[in-house]
DNA sequence: AAAAATAAAATAAAAATTATTTTTTGTCAA
DNA sequence: TTGACAAAAAATAATTTTTATTTTATTTTT
């Protein structure tokens, strides 16, 4: 879930746990991740760190966030129809998007409450995600349309 | 929601009503959406219509969803994260994404009766989505990891 | 019926994603 | 150890998807 205390060296035993190397990339978008409620896109990610790290290309953050979710550090979210977005924690929760400013937020609603079925018309269900859509605290606030 | 018995002056009464134009680009995508369950992309239907009508362009498949979402009569969903789909029934229900083969179906689960609240932690919930990921009934079938 | 205004189509451009190639890192035998 | 080989990851290049701009067509107004 990314979440270390001492960074360095619990990213390296994550990543090797998995098999994976920990190449300065990874270790900067896993660093960038952490904690981070945003849900941040590629070109996001991407455009934060080239800074700091010039030779850093897009395919990159999309290996190292394809990897992650693989083996269950991140989740994917698909929630905004633009674009592929990330969540530094795993763990099934629900998301919002504002249809306004187009943000997403993590929202504390309990999943594991919601009678989806396991299986249902011959389907086999494996998992699920809830998605929100409508204002956010911010916009509400606005009345003359604007975002925030 | 896309059934009309006779259908060319059907669609044309749907579009009037929204103040959109009856072209033929327009038709021929409503026609085709007519008891699609499928869920296609962009790409599919541009695919299929393209030979019928060759000056037919990407964004204009996109502009006729773009504006029947926008009125209600079809609906977007995000359920793939790899690109936009289309489902010309816009009532709200559930959809069920394979992963194996990447197919999309609709599931027939009350999405009414769901505890999803109007309000939560300060956000205006005004819609909802509730996307399921698994295997479905041919590719479970096949136990070789093969899609179907 | 002609001019102006509006709407929609297509083309062109940009953005997002994927495939290919290059580089780097790790492994194993000499 | 160290040099060749294999594996993995990075970057570049290409493709695909989406959006913005321009052109064409339709409707409205005179």
């Amino acid at each position: 879930m990314l979440l270390y205390k001492d960074e360095g060296t619990a990213m390296i035993d994550t990543l090797k746990k998995f098999g994976l190397r920990a190449t300065p990339q990874r270790m900067a978008i896993m660093q960038l991740l952490q904690g981070n409620t945003s849900h941040p896109s590629v070109e996001e990610i991407y455009h934060e760190l080239k800074p700091k790290y010039p030779s850093l290309s897009a395919a990159t953050v999309y290996n190292t966030l394809e990897a992650l979710a693989k083996v269950g550090e991140i989740q994917e979210i698909s929630i905004d129809p633009q674009r592929r977005r990330f969540d530094p924690n795993p763990r099934p929760h629900c998301h919002f998007l504002c249809n306004r400013c187009q943000r997403v937020y993590d929202l504390d609603i309990a999943l594991e409450d919601l009678p989806v079925p396991h299986q249902a018309g011959g389907f086999n269900i494996q998992s699920f995600s809830l998605y929100l859509y409508g204002e956010c605290e911010h916009c509400s606030s606005k009345d003359d349309g604007t975002k925030i």
